[in-house]
DNA sequence: ATTAAATATGTTGCGCCGCAACAAAATTAT
DNA sequence: ATAATTTTGTTGCGGCGCAACATATTTAAT
C-alpha cells in the first residue's frame, strides 16, 4: 500500500500511514544490514504522527516520556540516519522535519506546505525537475540537490474549496 | 546596468556590483518614501561584498567596525527592511542572506548554490514557475511563496570546467 | 565463549540563529 | 516648538544543531 500524500482528497486512516511507513523502513534497512532501533523506530513514528512537518525538539518532548535520557543528539542522530536512507526529509524553510512518501523512487525534494493547517505534501513532478535541471544546465551548473519548498494554502484550507 | 549572476562567464568588475545595489536601493526607497539609512546602506554593501550568501552575525560582526553598538536586532531589521522591498533574499538551507539580481522583476527565489565556492546565481526562470504553478494546481493547491534551492557545482569549480 | 571491532546511545557543553520587549534617539509632520 | 512616527540602542532569551567524549550495545573474529 503506498503512502498517501498529505492532500489526498479522501480521509485516510493515518494509521496505516504509520504502519506502512515503519514497514518500509524495516524492509530497507533489513536490505542494507541497517540498524532500525527502538529509537530510530520511535522517532520516524512521530515524525509520521501527522503530515505536518515536526520539529527536532518537538519530536525529542515526545520522545522523553519514553526515554527519559534522551537528548538533543538521540534526535539529531535519529533523524541523521533516517534523512541518509531517504525515509524523512527536512523542510529547510521550517527547521522541521517530514515523512518521504516517495521512500522508493529516487527523491528531489518538492513539498507543497499549507500555511493554514501546515500540513506538507512531497511532489516528485518530473517536470519541474526538467525545468530545473535545464535551467541549471544552461548556465553550466551541475545539479546535485534540489530544494523546492512551495508555501501556499491546501485544497481543504483555500477559500474556495 | 544589470547585476550580472554569480556565474557569469566573464570575470566582472564587482565594484560595480555593489554600486548599482546601492544605486537602486536608493532609487527604490526614494520612490516609496523609505529611508535609507546608513545601517541599512552598509548592510546592503556586506551583502554584496560577494555573491556568497552571508549570515547575520558575519553581517555583524564587519558592521561592528563602525557600529560598535551594533547587536543582532541591528541587522535582522537592516534584512527585515532589505528583504521586505525585494533586495535581498535569504537562502533557507544557508540561513544566510544574498543580494537580490532582479530587485525590478517580480521575483520567486530560484537559486543555484554551489558546494565548493559557496557562490549563489539567481535564477528568474518562468518554466520552473511555470512547472511549480502546474503541479500545485493539479493538487488543489494554491501555490503563493516558492523557495527553489539548487546545490551542487557552478562552472568554475564542476570538474570539467 | 572471549575478545576485539564496530555501532549506537548517554552526557556535557557550546555556538549560531532569530527575535521579543523596552528605552533612547532621530526624523518627520503639525 | 510640539507631537507623532520611525529608527536605533540595549538587554535578554529561546530554538536549532552539533562537537566531543564517555558508556553501552551489538556484531565479528579468534
Amino acid at each position: 500500500m503506498p503512502l498517501p500524500h498529505a492532500f489526498t482528497v479522501e480521509p485516510h486512516d493515518h494509521q496505516d500511514c504509520i504502519d506502512t511507513a515503519i514497514d518500509v523502513a524495516t524492509q530497507i534497512c533489513a536490505e542494507r544490514s541497517m540498524r532500525f532501533t527502538k529509537i530510530r523506530q520511535r522517532v520516524l513514528t512521530l515524525i509520521w504522527s501527522g503530515h505536518q512537518p515536526i520539529g527536532a525538539y518537538a519530536i525529542l518532548e515526545a520522545l522523553k516520556s519514553e526515554y527519559p535520557r534522551a537528548a538533543p543528539p538521540t534526535v539529531y542522530r535519529a533523524l541523521d540516519f533516517l534523512i541518509e536512507i531517504g525515509l524523512i526529509h527536512r523542510i529547510e524553510s521550517m527547521n522541521a522535519f517530514v515523512g518521504c512518501t516517495h521512500p522508493d523512487e529516487r527523491h528531489t525534494g518538492q513539498f507543497l506546505i499549507c500555511e493554514s493547517c501546515g500540513a506538507a505534501a512531497e511532489l516528485d513532478d518530473p517536470s519541474i525537475n526538467d525545468a530545473v535541471q535545464r535551467s541549471a544546465g544552461e548556465l553550466g551548473f551541475l545539479a546535485q540537490r534540489q530544494m523546492i519548498e512551495v508555501t501556499g494554502l491546501c485544497p481543504d484550507c483555500r477559500p474556495n474549496g
